[in-house]
DNA sequence: CAAATAGTTGAGCAACTATTCAACTATTTA
DNA sequence: TAAATAGTTGAATAGTTGCTCAACTATTTG
């Protein structure tokens, strides 16, 4: 039982967690995947970055269980897993654009 | 008139937004934060870093608009300046606790 | 099976970050 | 005014991060 809510380990959680939508990258992909599932080889051409740069950053997401990624032949997709996220994010944009 | 509301500007406002939050001594000086002023000294002993550490991340969080400092004498004290980012931190702790 | 295509992986690197240390400023107190 | 106290600043540094490159796996197509 904690008394307190923010023990360490939700410290770091919580960090971490705010941290995967802290980089431009980051935001562009989770963009792209409000409206729904996106293919990887859509991502990299969006976003002008290499195939591996992309793989990078969506195995980040992915660990964090923030985005899923589902294999067909041999395109991947992907989309979002973590709707609460959704939430930070439009929240921080409303922000921003009207804040 | 921007048709899309993610242009580069505001991609790089909203990961500069989150990456406020995205360190776990800024989670932990927001948290002391939350209810109300705090003096400087007693975030360098409830953190158990040095003084300059903290200060170094008070300004970073000041430049952010996300504090702000009021000097009283030889005391510094601190407060939160950006309501939003409470509204952000509450919704984020309430996704690692409960759901 | 060979070639082409889609994506992943690990190494390496340049840029960035969080912290400490030492020196500094500002304020109070003896 | 000298000493003590509270905090800031800039340089140095250890660790992290985001990207590219080259090599790899997996799948499809000729």
């Amino acid at each position: 039982m904690s008394k307190n809510t923010v023990n360490p380990k939700n410290v770091s959680d919580l960090a971490s967690l705010f941290d995967a939508l802290s980089d431009p990258t980051r935001i562009l992909i989770i963009h792209a995947l409000l409206e729904g599932e996106v293919g990887v080889g859509e991502l990299v051409e969006h976003l002008g970055l290499t195939k591996s740069a992309v793989s990078h950053q969506l195995r980040g997401l992915r660990d964090k269980r923030i985005i899923r990624t589902r294999k067909q032949g041999r395109n991947v997709f992907v989309s979002i897993d973590d709707e609460h996220v959704v939430d930070l994010f439009q929240r921080g944009l409303d922000h921003i654009l009207h804040g």
